[in-house]
Order: C-alpha cells, then sequence, then structure tokens
DNA sequence: AGGTTATGTTAGTATACACCCACATAACGA
DNA sequence: TCGTTATGTGGGTGTATACTAACATAACCT
C-alpha cells in the first residue's frame, strides 16, 4: 500500500466550480486554463480527475440538475402551506429564478449539440425536469379536469418555456426582476387553471 | 471608371445561405470553410465582402428576423377570416414553427454573448418579436380586459417562451410535431383569454 | 485599346487552446 | 526507513481556424 487517492474527494470539491464556471461564461469560453485558475490547480491536476473538458461539462450539468431538484424538494418538504406544490414552485421561481444557472448551461450546451454525448445529456436534464413539472401539475389538479389526455404536459412545456424566456429575457436585459416574478406568478398560476 | 462593383448583389445572393449555415451548424461549427463552401466561393470572396465573420453573423440574424416578420405579414394581409392576427400567428406558428430556424440563432448566439455586438444584435431581434407578439395580443384584447397594466407584455413573453421551449423541445426529439402543435394551439390560446 | 478595378486561386500566418510529458517532491503504508 | 503512489511544476505539441498576402485573370469603362 501507498499514498491514498484523494480523487474521489477533489471531484466534488472542484466540481461545483467548474459547474459554476460553465454557466457564468458558456462552454467555449470556460478554458481549460480559467477552469484551472477558478480551481486554484494547475491544469494537469483537472486532466488526473477527468478524461476531458467535455466530462468535466457533462458531470456539471448532472450536477446542476441534482441541485436545482435538491432545493425545491426540501423546500416543499419543510413547507407547512395548504397550496400545491406547483403553486408554490412557481412563487419560488418567481423569487429566486436564474440562481441555479441551469438555462446558461442550456443555452451554451445547444452550440454544442452536434456532440452526441453533450445532446443526451442535456436532453435527459429536460426531460426530468419536464416530468417534475408535470408531476407538480397534475397533482394540483388532482386529476379532476384531466380533460384532453396529455394537456398537464403541454403546460408543463409551458411552464418551462416560461422559464426558459425568463433566462433569456434577463439575459439580454430585456425583463425587469418583477416581470419575470409576475410572469411566473401570474401567467404560471392562471396556466394551473387551464 | 471600371468594372463596377456587384458586391451588393452578391451580399444579398450569400446572406441566405450564411443564415442558413448559422442556424443549421450554430456559430462556431459554422466555419469560414464551411460557409465558403457552401457559398460556393472560396473564403477570400466572404472577406471582400464583409469585415469578418462577426459581420456575417450579425446580418444573418437580422436578415432572419427580417424575414419572419414578413412572412407573419404578408400571411396576415392576405387573410379575409375574421379571427385575430394574434390566433391566425398562434395556428400558423404551431404548423410551421422552426421553419425560419431563428431560434437557433438565438441558442448559439447565447454563447456568444459576452461579445457586446453580438449581444445588441440578439437583444433587438428579440426585443422586436416581443413587441410584435404583444401587439398582437394587445388587439386581440381590445383594449377590453386590460387589466393590470402590462399582463399583455407578460403574455407575451409567456407566448415567446412556448416558441423557444418548442424550439428546444424540437431539437432534443422531447417533442411531437402534434405537441408543438397543440402547445400554441390549446396552450397559447387559452393564454389569449387570461 | 488601355487603364482600372473586381474576382479567382493558392498559398500562408498567427493564435488560441485542449491536452500531454517528464521530472521533482511530498505523503502515506508496511 | 523504504518503496509506492499521488501531487506540483513547467514547458511543450498538435490542431483547428479566423484572417491575410500575392499574383493572375477577366470584366467593364472611356
Amino acid at each position: 500500500m501507498a499514498r491514498p487517492s484523494t480523487a474521489h474527494a477533489r471531484r466534488e470539491e472542484f466540481l461545483p466550480i467548474l459547474a459554476r464556471t460553465f454557466s457564468e461564461t458558456g462552454y467555449r469560453r470556460a478554458t481549460t486554463a480559467e477552469l484551472a485558475r477558478r480551481c486554484a490547480v494547475p491544469e494537469n491536476t483537472l486532466y488526473r480527475l477527468w478524461r476531458d473538458k467535455k466530462r468535466m461539462f457533462l458531470e456539471s450539468i448532472d450536477f446542476l440538475y441534482e441541485r436545482t431538484v435538491t432545493v425545491w424538494e426540501t423546500r416543499l418538504a419543510e413547507s407547512t402551506t395548504r397550496r400545491s406544490g406547483a403553486e408554490q414552485l412557481l412563487d419560488y421561481e418567481g423569487a429566486h429564478y436564474g440562481e441555479h444557472g441551469f438555462y446558461r448551461i442550456i443555452f451554451t450546451g445547444l452550440s454544442e449539440i452536434d456532440d452526441p454525448e453533450i445532446r443526451k445529456a442535456l436532453r435527459q436534464m429536460y426531460r426530468r425536469f419536464h416530468e417534475f413539472i408535470a408531476t407538480h401539475i397534475a397533482a394540483h389538479r388532482k386529476g379532476a379536469s384531466l380533460r384532453g389526455g396529455n394537456i398537464v404536459e403541454l403546460l408543463a412545456w409551458a411552464v418551462l418555456g416560461m422559464g426558459t424566456v425568463s433566462g433569456l429575457g434577463h439575459e439580454l436585459g430585456l425583463m425587469s426582476r418583477k416581470q419575470q416574478q409576475d410572469l411566473f406568478s401570474d401567467v404560471g398560476k392562471s396556466l394551473l387553471r387551464v
């Protein structure tokens, strides 16, 4: 036996930094030099922990998804109100949208979409978000007005769309914070009633 | 006097090809070599018509916007139905969404958003779309239910969001054509009633 | 015709950046 | 203490690609 590897712990230490860098600067501006600088290690070290830059990106996507959903779920678990999860999430996102930075990683990833692995990861991420949202919308409506069959799925897409355009609007300085918030609470909640 | 320049005509000839290439492949995969290949000219020629690759991209953004709105407007002008423009546009986009390819150029542009000129062009494009949509929604509601002041603007954002997520869903193979269509016609139209 | 300017052709340059090598050193287990 | 393995350091390489330079040719004007 010899000196034990701390690789696992280091990966967990650096991953949030990588994810933040990717979502702040996008894939291509996140050069390996910049990633290493932010992690305060030489480039070499990163390449001992991940096979290549693409792996760092793929794991970052996963990391951001997990963290977002974890935040949502603990929030719902701790809440005591009688309001539905869907309503609470709409309010929460109205107030905190963008903090997880996942929409930006979507945008940046789409430029690399020709890469099958990246495409697959993005696809999975979006589908999981969609399912999560659809489940909560269905619960909100208690199956009562389940007319049309997959109206719930459509509504979930619309809500995802609101989230995405919120990211865009903010990114481009076209939407104020208040507009973002109202979009989720006013329009989002009336969508729940459709 | 000497040989007259056909530069203007050639720019108009190549611009649709450039725009199509950018929206198909994204900014970075659209290498100057590939752009030239598709235009069937040597790279050099493109650089005699545009200062650099960024100009080609910026003009492509403008071109796509103009073309999309032109299509919409001629469609409305030729229509004879009593239905509102907003309704017709929702139906039209449900059936033809993505054909103009503008959403893809948005995604690709966002990866270059650190560049102020590209950011500015994207911003302008999105704002113009938003205004266009908001105007038609307002007309649909005839000012009758203009409660809340800027509810129309929010609705326009929501519709833009539906369009954007439609592009995403299609890109990632998560939404069927029918779902796209229903999203615009079912959800979109019930938004008009909010 | 002859001068002038656009276009074609075929290279080349410069740079950014992902990724790697080789060696030194330090930490751990037996 | 010694052998083994992880980590630090510094430089290097290969490649993709935006952009340019130089020269030949062809088209248009007066």
